[in-house]
This record gives C-alpha cells, sequence and structure tokens, in this order.
DNA sequence: CACGGGTGCGCG
DNA sequence: AAAGCGCGCACCCGTG
C-alpha cells in the first residue's frame, strides 16, 4: 500500500493512506510514525523529493523500505516517449519540473506579493494530485510494466543514494596522507609541495624560461615551441610522442599536480570526516539516467588513491563489478542470440575472437566500443563491417537509433526514458542548410552536428538501459543485504552498499557475512537482467572481490 | 572582483 | 580532432 507524505505547513506534514484517511503530525512525530508503519507493513512511501525527506528519517535511526520520488518519476514520464499523449506529459511546465522541490518553495504569505494584478498564484503543487496524474500517464501507456520497474528502479535508486551518504564510504585519512606525503612531499603550509616544486625548476632549466608558470597551459605551450618543439597543446598524450629533457619533469609535473588540486589535503580536509567519505550523489543528474555527483568529484576517484579506501576493523569491502556491462546490455536490447552465445561466460570480448570476426581480444574490445560510440575512423571504424557480419542484430540496433538521432528524432532505452530533442539551434542549423540558396560550408556544418546528435542517440539507447540494469542491480541487492543482517538494528550494523560508480558497487560488511554478500552481489545481478530482458538469454557475469582496501581490488 | 569559456584530466 | 559516448572539477585567462 501507498502512504503519501505531504508538507502542509512549516512543521506539519500531511499523511495521507487513501481518499479518506488523512492526518496531520508535526516533524518532530514522523520519524516516530514511519517506523511504525514500516515495522507493520512497509508500505511505500509517496513524497516529492527523497533528497529532502529521507536525510531526517535516516538520522532518526529510521530506514524506508520502498518509496515512490515524485520529482524523479515525473522527469521520466514528462519526456518518455512512452507516455507521450498523457496529461502528465502535456502539461506546460510547472513546479514539478526543473531542479525546485516543491517542499523549498515559498511559504504561502509570499504569494501574497503577486496578487494585486495578474493571474491567482499557482496552488501549491499537490502531491497527491501529482501522484494521481503519474499512475494515470503509467496506467494508460504502451509498456505499463517497465515504466512501473523503472520508477520503481529510479526511487529505490534514490533511497540508496540518501543511504550510502549517510553511511559514508570508510576512509582512511591517515593512508590517504601517507600517500600524497610519498608522492608529493610534506604538506606545505601554502604553495605548492616541495616534489611539485623541484620538478619545476627543473623543467624552466630545461627549457631556459626562467619565470615559466607550469600551470599556465599557454606559457608552457609557447615555452616548448620556444625549445623547437612541434607541440600543439600540452596535452599529456601529445607530449609523449616528444623527445626533449623537458617532457619527462612536465609529464610528471602535471599528474602530481591533478592529484594535489583534486584529491589533496584539501580535499581531505573538506570531503572526509569521522573516518567517511560523504559524497552527494544525485540520482538521474545525467541525462542518460547515470547518477551524478556534486562536490567531491566521488565518480571520478582516481585509482590512485583507492587504497586509503579501507573496512573498518572486523569489517570487509565487497568490491563488485559487472563485467562488459554495455556490450551485454546491447545484446539484450537487440536479442542479438550470436552475441549473447559470444557472452556466455564471463568475457564477452574473447567470446567474440571465438567467433572468428576478430583475431584478438583487443580488437574486439575496441570494435564494440567504437560501435556504442559511433567511431567512423581508426582501428574502431575498420572493425565495424565485420562486427556487423557477425552481429547484424546488435549492430542494426545502434546503427538505427544513430539515424533517429542524426533526423531530430528521439530514442527510448529499454524501460521507458526517452533522449531529450535537439535544441533550438541545432534544428535552425538543420534548416538552414536544407533551403535552397544554402552554401556548402552550412551544409557541411548540418551534417556534422546530425552526426554528433547521432552518436548521442546511438550511445543513449545503451547508456540509459544500462544505467537501469545498474539501479535494479543495486536494488534487489539492498534488500538481499539487508535480510542478511540482524534485523532490528540499524542498517549500518548490516552489510550495506557504501559506493557506486555506474557498473561497479561496493558493499561495507562484517566479515562474517563477506562471502554471503559476494553471494548475493551475483545473484541479483542474474535478477537484474531477468528483469530488463525477461527470458532472453543473455549473461550478465559480476567480478566480486572480498578486500580490506579497495586497492586491493583487481 | 566575479563570471564564464576554454583547457586538461580523472572516472565509467 | 586522440577514434567515438556520458560526466565533474580545478585552474587559467579574457571580459565586463
Amino acid at each position: 500500500m501507498h502512504i503519501l507524505l505531504e508538507r502542509v505547513a512549516p512543521g506539519r506534514v500531511a499523511v495521507i493512506r487513501g481518499d479518506d484517511d488523512r492526518s496531520e503530525v508535526a516533524d518532530a512525530e514522523l520519524a516516530d510514525l514511519v517506523r511504525a508503519a514500516e515495522a507493520e507493513r512497509r508500505p511505500r512511501w509517496v513524497w516529492s523529493d527523497t533528497r529532502t525527506w529521507y536525510p531526517p528519517l535516516l538520522r532518526s535511526g529510521v530506514r524506508v523500505e520502498r518509496c515512490v520520488d515524485l520529482r524523479l518519476s515525473h522527469a521520466i514520464l514528462r519526456s518518455s516517449t512512452l507516455t507521450a499523449g498523457s496529461a502528465l506529459a502535456s502539461a506546460v511546465p510547472g513546479p514539478w519540473d526543473g531542479a525546485a522541490q516543491p517542499d523549498a518553495l515559498p511559504e504561502e504569505g509570499s504569494a501574497a506579493l503577486f496578487d494585486l494584478d495578474g493571474p491567482e498564484p499557482e496552488a501549491p503543487p499537490s502531491a497527491a494530485a501529482e501522484f494521481a496524474a503519474q499512475q494515470e500517464a503509467v496506467a494508460a501507456s504502451a509498456e505499463p510494466g517497465r515504466l512501473r520497474l523503472l520508477l520503481a528502479a529510479e526511487s529505490a535508486g534514490a533511497l540508496i543514494a540518501a543511504e550510502m551518504q549517510h553511511a559514508g564510504l570508510p576512509y582512511s585519512v591517515e593512508r590517504h596522507d601517507q600517500l600524497l606525503t610519498a608522492l608529493l612531499g610534506p604538506r606545505p603550509r601554502f604553495g605548492r609541495p616541495a616534489v611539485m616544486e623541484e620538478l619545476a625548476a627543473e623543467l624552466r632549466e630545461a627549457l631556459e624560461t626562467p619565470g615559466l608558470n607550469p600551470d599556465s597551459p599557454p606559457e608552457v605551450l609557447k615555452a616548448l615551441q620556444r625549445a623547437g618543439l612541434m607541440a600543439t597543446s600540452t596535452r599529456s598524450w601529445e607530449l609523449r610522442e616528444l623527445d626533449h629533457p623537458a617532457i619527462a619533469p612536465l609529464l610528471r609535473y602535471k599528474k602530481l599536480s591533478r592529484l594535489h588540486s583534486a584529491n589533496g589535503w584539501t580535499w581531505l580536509d573538506t570531503w572526509v570526516a569521522d573516518g567517511r567519505f560523504r559524497p552527494d550523489y544525485i540520482p538521474g543528474g545525467v541525462v542518460t539516467g547515470r547518477w551524478a555527483t556534486r562536490g567531491g568529484g566521488a565518480l571520478q576517484l582516481p585509482k590512485e588513491v583507492r587504497a586509503a579506501v579501507v573496512a573498518d576493523p572486523g569489517w570487509k569491502l565487497v568490491v563488485a563489478d559487472a563485467a562488459q556491462l554495455e556490450p551485454r546490455i546491447l545484446t539484450g536490447l537487440s536479442a542479438d542470440t550470436a552475441m549473447a552465445a559470444a557472452g556466455r561466460g564471463t568475457d564477452l570480448y574473447a567470446g567474440i575472437v571465438a567467433t572468428g570476426a576478430v583475431a584478438e581480444r583487443a580488437q574486439a574490445k575496441v570494435a564494440m566500443l567504437g560501435a556504442m560510440y559511433g567511431a567512423t575512423t581508426g582501428d574502431s571504424g575498420r572493425l565495424m563491417p565485420r562486427l556487423a557480419r557477425a552481429f547484424p542484430r546488435a549492430v542494426r540496433l545502434v546503427e538505427d537509433a544513430a539515424r533517429t538521432g542524426e533526423s531530430g528524432g528521439v530514442v527510448t532505452s529499454r524501460l521507458g526514458r526517452s533522449s531529450p530533442p535537439p535544441g533550438p539551434g541545432w534544428r535552425s542549423i538543420q534548416e538552414a542548410a536544407s533551403g535552397s540558396d544554402s552554401t556548402q560550408a552550412e551544409e557541411r556544418r548540418a551534417r556534422s552536428r546530425a552526426r554528433d546528435w547521432g552518436r548521442f542517440t546511438r550511445n543513449f539507447v545503451v547508456q540509459a538501459s544500462a544505467a537501469e540494469w545498474a539501479l535494479c542491480w543495486m536494488a534487489e541487492l539492498r534488500n538481499r543485504l539487508t535480510r542478511l543482517g540482524p534485523g532490528g538494528a540499524p542498517f549500518t550494523a548490516a552489510p550495506h552498499l557504501v559506493y557506486f560508480l555506474h557498473d561497479e558497487v561496493i558493499v561495507h560488511t562484517p566479515a562474517e557475512l563477506a562471502d554471503d554478500v559476494a553471494e548475493a552481489v551475483t545473484v541479483s545481478a542474474a535478477a537484474a537482467g531477468r528483469l530488463l530482458f525477461g527470458a532472453f538469454p543473455v549473461d550478465f557475469p559480476v567480478t566480486a572481490a572480498v578486500v580490506d582496501s579497495y586497492g586491493d581490488a583487481k
């Protein structure tokens, strides 16, 4: 059953259990109410926005099993091709659109500012009305089952994001500091660390440019050219091709500079407290449905610092990642039985080699990536015809998605998330090129932009469906982890998710349960595959490593 | 001095 | 323009 929560006034919340069961409680009583209802019948809580409702509950020690996040669901249903005809999708943009959070809207009194003239101020957005409109849109859609699954998975993801931030990723300040000190020298009170300063001096010497600021790409580029080098930029991959005594210190400087500025002592001070890294996850923050983060760069945690992620004493980390997730998603999307056969077992790329389509594993990988990203030239582009011959259905699916995007159309993921349509700028470029008086330059530009958008939609169907698989995987895993833990204790006493990186999760678990967790990770992956692709026999193998430190995984 | 675009690089 | 998708973030530098 559903229980809908809605703020009715500062400090007061309406609790709506059905058409004629409505009550109100003070904020202070909400946690007890939720705890009691959760123990009794595990309802699905319906609320405007998990980011505003759930963290206070978690701080009160209350965990919920299921919810509907109306804001996230609204965003999906507004643009999905599966609900295109619904009232929800055809309405003018309202308070549920955009990042504005209904609970954070100005309070009633401030609306008085508007009522001297003009239309009546808009009524506060009713969560109950919004929920009804969403249910109606789903029920009338072409694929209600898929959409229900998508909304449930998206909402579960929102719960998990809040729980992961609450629990935090176990993180050793000491180890991180040791690592920085070993590479950069001791933490300076101000300015550059000693090792970077030495490299800068070496660089100035080698380029005979005493005042050079190594942090300024234009200055560095000019200095390199003065030294007779054919550099066109200061990108590392390009510098590596050059032969000059300045190159080695410059590359080392750039590497260390990156570490220092992105994950140095300042980052540590800002983001790690009480032995936990607590990034701000944004479920649905990417157009494809992937998560984003705000601050802390949690999804870019460099491999070199992962050794500082360390389980608590008596606990373990289970680091799990889905092997070749996106190609397998493409396999399911296209129902390509040849590719499914190649992917049986653990290494899809080896399976592709075994079909004879390509000679080496590296080629299989680059060809698959090229198919999903839209490579046209280079090794990857050259391998495409062979891939298409061996796996016609899979390749046709991404080609079709690309053609749709090139002509300005919209594509939709497995469960119903649709790509945004191209903007007005894109359309006017296409129109300018289609007129009888268009120039060659206009036509070239239009074709190029059309192909750009085609690569986006080509990748969208795969990336968005993979994000859905990952949400299902995590939601399933979360349920299993709860069952593994002791009942009644706070959820952080049980195995719990602490990190998520697109196709990879980390569970923090009491050591004695680590093997059970590893098993749960694997079983959950298979379950996610069935949720998305039913009986179609595409495998989703995962590797699960039981380790003390993230740095020890793979 | 604030802002925003460009550059470069970390992750999948 | 790295051969192609999706991001976040720090820093530089020109502009208002």
